[in-house]
DNA sequence: CCGTTTCTGGAAAATTCATTCTATTTCGAA
DNA sequence: TTCGAAATAGAATGAATTTTCCAGAAACGG
């Protein structure tokens, strides 16, 4: 009986695979130990250097490296660095007491189809954070704030943005209007649109074709073009003063809403505050 | 005498090289627009794959991957990944501040006011699984998988959520009627509502009395109501067969909907599986 | 419509990289 | 001090990945 048996197999997560370093490390062999302080200290780096720059890093061979992973239960290096790896793109919040609930991905009960919604509506929106350039941004509430009138435009997939949009404005006292296109006027309704007034235009992947249209109208009036897409390559955005790019999750065919609705609430209000400030 | 020279040097950062992407896209031959495109849309992809798994995903030869970074002045794909990676690398402090600022509950910076509401809507999308009782969103989406029309109802605050979903089910093929109270015909939109439909009802604090009416004709009628709310008190609960009880965390006296939106999907999908299933 | 330039696909070549192997060193126990 | 086991360094190997090259296709200008 080999009790000596040391691992059912090497951790897959980084969380695991930080424990059984920390848990081993009194007992690791000199240079495997400066090792494992580095891998510990330096986690980006694991992630994204070769295993000739750690070694330079660490003051130790090459080859030490591959030990190190393979003494972990790894078949190699590149093993071990894929955790790192995945760690550093998946870092946020709480994300493993999530996933942890989520990992069956499949299923089809409806509690579990809401968990994973849940799980992917919380990754967009602290994406958020990342996708949207703080400059843009202020430049948006500011173009708002300025404006003598807002008008809105979203259709299809981004009308409940649109008409969420023009509730919070007009709340907030703002000369908001919403370009609804009820029996298809929106051309109408966006008529007197110029060089003083702001365009909020939401339009996602496939782009309708209309929106486009009219966004080139109110340039070509004069007027600022806030965008917000899902790509910065969007015919909305070439019109743009200012790109907000939210990347929501998608969940097969159907992508959330949720991220959007934050960053359309966060919006209204920053473009509040910097209006009444100056 | 040569002023063809289009660079003094290739971006060193991401912000610049962002730019110049941006504005070089538009005079890209195909294929280099095409990786342009799939470089800033997916920046994680680029800071951590083989030139061999971007071309795949970006349907394009590896060679041309290489020819994209030498034509923006790098001497090979290599050296263009790092500007990603060092991108990803850099995030993490980015991430921490940030955090920092939020628990500081004052500034009025756009920015900051952004950070604010990402903080909120995370929680308030993780709290749903917490208030959600997985037997009512059982019960609520078998309602709408069994109906002969599926009536959507929602107003002012609550209204970008019925738009949304009216857009989902009707994607998911399903009956769906949405009553926006156009020309105040609410009543008129809904007046066939019978034993085999299902209205979905979304109504928050302060409710909407022409909601509450509604509702109440359509129970007295014999339809299934579904309500999504914030209060199991809510004058809609006391009707409904299915109760989905929705906390938004508040800012001030704005609630974001980000949770309400993500619920609003999962029951879409929810209802078309149960659907398809029985 | 033809000639020229630019762009693209694909495969071959070159480079970088992780891994393995072996001789040597270190460490601990007797 | 000596022996044996474990650990290490460094070069050699082989695999993976990037880069170059060129023939053919497409776009462009006259």
């Amino acid at each position: 009986m080999d009790d000596s048996q040391p691992d059912a197999g090497p951790p897959r997560d980084f969380e695991a695979l930080r424990n059984r370093i920390l848990e081993r490390h009194g007992a690791m062999p000199k240079r495997l130990a400066q090792v494992a302080r580095h891998a510990l200290d330096h986690p980006d780096r694991m992630a994204l250097s070769t295993v000739a720059e750690l070694a330079e890093a660490a003051s130790v061979q090459p080859s030490t490296l591959v030990r190190f992973a393979q003494s972990l239960g790894y078949s190699g290096f590149s093993e071990l660095q894929s955790v790192f790896r995945a760690q550093l793109r998946d870092r946020w919040p709480d994300y493993r007491e999530r996933l942890a609930r989520v990992k069956d991905e499949s299923g089809t009960e409806p509690a579990r189809i809401l968990d994973r919604f849940i799980d992917t509506a919380a990754r967009s929106v602290a994406d958020l954070g990342r996708t949207i350039v703080p400059g843009e941004f202020d430049a948006a509430a500011t173009l708002l704030a300025r404006a003598a009138h807002v008008y809105i435009l979203g259709q299809r997939r981004a009308f409940p943005v649109a008409s969420y949009l023009a509730y919070a404005l007009g709340k907030l006292d703002f000369p908001a209007i919403l370009l609804d296109n009820v029996g298809s006027m929106a051309d109408v309704q966006a008529g007197r649109i110029g060089p003083a007034d702001t365009l909020i235009a939401i339009s996602f992947n496939p782009y309708t074709p209309s929106t486009i249209d009219l966004v080139r109208f109110a340039a070509q009036r004069g007027a600022a073009i806030v965008a917000i897409t899902d790509s910065v390559f969007s015919p909305v955005s070439a019109e743009a003063r200012a790109r907000l790019e939210v990347v929501e999750a998608d969940h097969g065919a159907f992508r959330s809403l949720s991220a959007t609705m934050a960053l359309a609430m966060a919006l209204a209000i920053a473009s509040a505050e910097v209006r009444d400030a100056g």
